[in-house]
DNA sequence: TCCTTCCATCGACATCTGTCGATGACCGAC
DNA sequence: GTCGGTCATCGACAGATGTCGATGGAAGGA
């Protein structure tokens, strides 16, 4: 259990969040997938985003994060809930981070993790199909 | 090469496509994944989705098949493009057909295979950020 | 100063995954 | 019936991946 996690007593102060532009790992931006065939070294750069949470455990971390208090959770918050050691969690939060599709904020002992709702959505408008576009 | 291949002399009929409702295998129904923390089931069986789509392979077979004529493409029209060998290639296409991205359709001697829409449609609404929706 | 707590890294291990060549099943043409 | 072409499956292999315990570094409190 998490004994002596802080529990409640930190600001939560609501982060600036999604860099302007450029930020992180890249996220593979913007083609429609089923518009023209991807060549290999795009497939690769979104293979890999897409393999960061393409995890049972990676999906839960990342779904405790957005809905935990602030948009923003510590380690400790999210080893319980996960069954999964602390090693363990922490590898998974640095494979989410190094994808682009979590921040690591460390304030004090505390690392603090947030999503970032724009790479989530990058993906999910690459793998969206254009026929919901009603603009054409 | 596909020296013997149809290359051309095939009805390419548009397909239904999209089986109405409860096809295939599931994909892991439409859950926000930013809005409240997976379950570990849930979280299982949206991996497992994801997992089909996480490989550079597959994501272009999967654009592939969507930008060939008719929507539709046989085994021997994927190769080529591909740069791998035909029992490779055929794995991973069941891969996506079990994953419920693809469908097959069995013609005379060609396997076609055609997109599910419906299914990439699912996906990107679990990634998408409910932020992006004005409704709330 | 020392101790406690939080977190990241390391090394090891079992398992999963992507790829291939070889083979077999199936269909259509001659 | 026989042959050629398309595709799926099998067995094998190297490499990637998920997990853990042990260890180490850094910040803060007694």
């Amino acid at each position: 259990m998490n004994a002596g996690c802080h529990t409640g007593d930190v600001p939560t102060r609501t982060l600036p969040l999604v860099p302007p532009a450029g930020g992180s790992a890249g996220v593979a931006c913007c083609a429609p997938l089923t518009r023209e065939p991807l060549s290999a070294e795009t497939a690769a750069t979104l293979a890999r985003t897409l393999k960061a949470i393409a995890d049972p455990a990676r999906l839960r971390l990342l779904s405790l994060v957005a809905a935990h208090e602030g948009g923003e959770a510590c380690v400790c918050d999210l080893i319980e809930p996960l069954g999964l050691s602390q090693p363990t969690v922490s590898h998974h939060l640095k494979v989410l981070v190094e994808a682009g599709l979590l921040t690591r904020d460390k304030r004090g002992v505390w690392a603090y993790f947030a999503v970032v709702p724009a790479a989530l959505d990058a993906l999910a408008a690459v793998l969206a199909t254009p026929a919901a576009d009603p603009a054409r």
